[in-house]
DNA sequence: GTCTATAGTCCGATAGAC
DNA sequence: GTCTATCGGACTATAGAC
């Protein structure tokens, strides 16, 4: 990798995503083409559907927090509560989180763009998925997995819309601020079934 | 129906959903061409965009459920914490489902197609949107209410998971069960802030 | 209803690294 | 020679513009 001049610029996939990141915030998504992309990067339209199956992927790729997500779950001491098992690892989830003010940009352009922010549910889905089966694994039923989850991921979100607006708060005490929010809120009386 | 030779068969927009359904039943979504769909429908290409702005909106026409919600939101009791709001309207969501059959042959054709859970995913954030603007309007602040609705979705995918699969059960009796099940998984102590 | 840009696929060609 | 990264052309279908 590093022996000698390469034939080619290195990291062309590098260059795609950070060429892909500044157009889209520039033109928005969907006026942005492909060739454009390509072309801002050095390489031509075939050359980028080598590093991505299609034009959404370009800001989605690696799998990072998914990875760690699965692995701080599989390393959790087996006699915690799935939840508590989850709530800990998510509480861990920023050791992967990119600079705030990338993040920042990328939430901006993904939530300008209906094509992407599909996408990036999709993506949370897909984390979901392997979550489940992790808790599968710690011989948590499906149907429970599947919903334990969901409202981890719930929690999650509160922490992380708060912690990309507040500097200074560390992610595992928004996550454990947010649990709190949730107990009082169930804490009430159940509907009326009618 | 029966008075005098209508110009057009009637329900053109009903005819192509039924069409696409089955067609993605039998190949697949992405090996059905929307004009295989409106050929079917005996229409043609042109006038299926007349009805849908995209291909994967013939599955996802209506927004039945999500007016239901919102109208039994703002009707709820002003007394009511944002989350009993929620659920109690959750709990009334089968007086807008389709026949189990029908719902199950849906939810097995979007499961099958990649495209067709993205849409489907934010077909349900768009709902999670309504009712944080909802819950707003109640005075709820807007990161608490996104925060609420999430727990509340998490619930009634639980509940719905199970109404699909048991014939007996009330829809509002599995939401109020599932309530409990979450009160139950969150009582626990709260994972250790490292 | 017609025309067109673009997304995305499939075939292969080329050229350097090893 | 093999392997890998790039490029080129032809093609279909989606979707939007006119």
């Amino acid at each position: 990798m590093l022996a000698g001049m390469p034939r080619w610029e290195s990291d062309a996939q590098g260059r795609l995503e950070r060429a892909a990141l500044e157009l889209f915030e520039k033109q928005g998504f969907e006026r942005t083409s492909v060739a454009q992309i390509a072309r801002t990067a050095g390489l031509t339209e075939r050359s980028f559907y080598r590093y991505f199956p299609d034009k959404r992927e370009v800001l989605f790729a690696g799998n990072d927090l998914e990875a760690h997500l699965v692995a701080q779950v599989e390393a959790a001491d087996p006699g915690l509560t799935p939840i508590e098992a989850l709530l800990t690892a998510l509480g861990t989830a920023d050791e992967v989180f990119h600079s705030r003010e990338f993040l920042l940009r990328r939430v901006k352009v993904i939530a300008a763009s209906p094509a992407l922010a599909e996408r990036d549910l999709i993506k949370l889905a897909d984390i979901a998925d392997a979550l489940a089966r992790a808790l599968e694994r710690r011989g948590v039923e499906p149907g429970k997995a599947r919903f334990i989850i969901d409202v981890a991921i719930a929690i999650s979100r509160r922490a992380t819309s708060r912690w990309l607006a507040d500097p200074d708060a560390t992610f595992s005490e928004l996550v454990a601020q947010a649990t709190a929010e949730l107990r009082v809120a169930v804490a009430s009386p159940a509907p009326t079934v009618r």
